[in-house]
DNA sequence: CACGCCAGGCTAACGTCGTTAGCCTTCGAA
DNA sequence: TTCGAAGGCTAACGACGTTAGCCTGGCGTG
């Protein structure tokens, strides 16, 4: 299991110069702009292009998107890996803890990206092979448990999808609704044995 | 708090008799061939008229995709509250496993429409007033606390939207993932019958 | 009965989208 | 010197939501 948090990523086949150009110009447009702010026509007009050129370096739109979901998984994943890489990190309350603090953080960072990377279908076929299961492995790396893994994981997304979509209440303390679920989730990942202590646990979500 | 639960849902506005009927038909065309089927053209071919006659009867698709995100609302919040409604229920961890498996249930009998109102930006302005409080009081019901109430509908949502979305990996045993928050949330809200304590009683979604 | 109104259809068309076809220029290698 | 490829371009197609404007049938009123 330990072996797993030292595994790097698996590495994002990397594009021709101006292929890569276009992925970071699409993806200035989109966490600036928006997700329907992403056309062809308007990416073009960023580079100072005209759209059908952009057809010369990648197959089409869904090739775009394609791209920034790997960077959004890729970044997502590595914030997830700092996060229960600590130095002899086990599962525990307080590995939960970091992690959902971190994952919050790191999405709410990039709102957009995170949306697109993570709502609607996901192009299995098409992404870096390996690449979604390690993005998923810090939450087997904070829960020793497939299954808590995976609903904790559920709570983080359904949190953060929820805020960026404003589907709560105006008004809303997300922080203590975010801290009620990590308590939650702490409690069944077992007592504290975060490094070095092994007595009751605060919560500390603002200090990510 | 028992006079909620009596509350019943707030009343949709209804249309006139066309209008209707092509709501009907839009949720029709929506859930069985899914979101992007739901086009104006398609739609009108659905009924047997064209597209710009639609707008003799609604003032245009956005019209009509907010009826349908009242209508997702209104039926998962009648099924939530049927969940908490028994003669005496009151929160603890029966209430919390008898929702999370109603809402699952519920979501995934109707996929696209859970998806259409549950997915995307919430055109809060537009509908039935008190419809999405109403559709949120259960959650308090069943915990007892707004932070948890939130938290817990941030779990399911993420559950059912990530499945729905083919999220988890290939063969994962979801029943199994449910479960483990079920234990989770049930842990949190007490033990089986959370006995009538002192809480101040708080709405659940809607909280400032 | 004749008239006019209007509800509710229709076609044509606009501007957007992603995408394709095909042309032209530039530049480095043979 | 020539040639091919890289990388721009315009024109255009079919789908989208939407608007403008026309037409028809039925109903209420004079």
């Amino acid at each position: 299991m330990t072996d797993l948090v030292t595994r790097g990523p698996p590495e994002l086949r990397q594009l021709p110069r101006r292929a890569a150009e276009i992925i970071a110009a699409a993806r200035v447009l989109l966490e600036s702009e928006g997700r329907d702010a992403l056309t062809m026509r308007r990416l073009g007009q960023v580079l100072g292009i005209r759209a059908p050129s952009i057809y010369k370096h990648l197959p089409g739109k869904h090739a775009v998107e394609v791209a920034l979901i790997e960077a959004g998984l890729a970044e997502m994943g590595e914030a997830s890996h700092r996060a229960v890489s600590g130095p002899r990190t086990r599962p525990g309350a307080a590995a939960v803890a970091g992690l959902l603090a971190a994952y919050r953080t790191e999405s709410l960072a990039r709102p957009n990206l995170y949306r697109l990377a993570t709502a609607g279908p996901l192009p299995r076929g098409e992404l870096a092979p390996g690449l979604e299961e390690w993005a998923g492995e810090p939450w087997f790396l904070a829960t020793g448990d497939p299954f808590l893994a995976q609903a904790m994981w559920s709570f983080a997304h359904g949190m953060v999808i929820l805020e960026l979509d404003h589907r709560y209440p105006d008004g809303s303390d997300l922080d203590r609704t975010w801290q009620a679920g990590v308590e939650a989730f702490a409690v069944a990942a077992g007592p504290a044995s975060g490094p070095g202590q092994d007595h009751p646990v605060r919560f500390p979500m603002e200090d990510a």
